[in-house]
DNA sequence: ATTATCTATAGATCTATAGATAATGC
DNA sequence: ATTATCTATAGATCTATAGATAATGC
């Protein structure tokens, strides 16, 4: 039995608003630009958000709630690595990741706290901790447990760990924050190159 | 013989909004303000800038300006590379790079450049070229010319300066946009082994 | 009956200009 | 004499509230 999905007037406010904020950035969009794309007066805005401040509050919020219900799977690691390239664990990774970071909502509000981040210390913090600490702690025990099985070349971890993340957070930059739209397809293009050439060239042992 | 240069109110004008800007978002920021930080009232700004936007498209034009000037020397490349270790070439390329880029004032004109890009898409046009494209043809160029020489081993130099360049900007991205105070000691620690990094896992040739 | 919207508006703030006054340069 | 500053203020715009009116749910 389907249930019939209503998006309620708060729901359409807020993406409305992420919209708005991610192209112009929250400075620059008043509560009556929003009320107006909406289709309401913007006083009424206020029986749904009890400020602009809330407004954008909750929209941070979303973006915390997504990120701490993605948890990547760190039990069952071990056996799973035991049975794949260094390469397709590469890139499976990067599906995950892509799951939850080249998602259009998140990426709007990613967005969002680049141009703001002046604007909430906590968020921001978030934000780096999510996405260059965790990643990176993810990734460096990945290679660690490869490498202990003899699976990958002798490496520095926590230097290829940074080196690997950091193409893609590199990537993120450059698509989500440098360009108007991104390009999903080079994207996906440019995760593999990446994965081959780190494949290739850092993990891969000697004659293989 | 010593010239004493006195700073125009302009210039203390020009300074005052940078930093400004560069902490709390162009629009976060009033003409009272800067004049208060400067000394002086709201309306006198408007003797040295005509407008709060002219006052900010001359901290673009000024940008603008310092990267023109900037030339990395392609002559004599060839010649140098021929005296030096991958490793020595990249160190010394970052010093260049770190003199322009990694400069209180384009750091701080640069987050502006990323908090405002939705504002100035020709800065932002600008910035890319600067930043990411000029760089990875030099780098490529580079990479290419001690591939000749048998310098270094056989690999991809259009994906090598990619993700030679990717890390840089990632760090940039990472310390001068997503920290309050850059640490300029680290940058250039992870810088050089980043460097050496490279140069030992893509660059070297086998057995060396 | 309750909730969502509207009109009207307060009060703050912002950019920019007009014209008076003070400071500076020859 | 010219240039830089000041005071005063126009005119626009923005967030948010008060209270009236319309829409919705039981």
């Amino acid at each position: 039995m389907d249930q019939i999905k209503t998006v309620s007037t708060k729901e359409i406010i807020f993406n409305v608003a992420v919209d708005l904020f991610s192209e112009k950035g929250y400075s620059n969009v008043s509560m009556r630009e929003i009320a107006h794309a909406v289709g309401i007066k913007a006083s009424s805005l206020y029986k749904h958000y009890e400020s602009k401040e809330d407004l954008l509050e909750s929209i941070f919020a979303f973006f915390r709630s997504v990120l701490d219900q993605t948890n990547f799977p760190a039990a069952g690691l071990e056996e799973y690595l035991k049975n794949v390239t260094p390469e397709e664990y590469l890139n499976q990774s990067f599906l995950l990741f892509e799951q939850v970071m080249w998602n259009p909502a998140i990426m709007k509000i990613a967005k969002i706290i680049n141009m703001e981040q002046q604007r909430n210390q906590s968020v921001r913090q978030f934000f780096t901790e999510e996405f260059i600490e965790k990643p990176f702690q993810i990734t460096k025990y990945g290679f660690d447990i490869m490498l202990e099985n003899g699976l990958i070349a002798t490496v520095d971890t926590a230097a290829a760990a940074e080196e690997y993340n950091a193409y893609i957070i590199y990537l993120y930059f450059e698509q989500n924050f440098l360009k108007d739209e991104p390009d999903m397809e080079e994207i996906e293009k440019r995760m593999l190159r990446h994965n081959r050439f780190f494949a290739d060239h850092i993990l891969r042992k000697e004659g293989k």
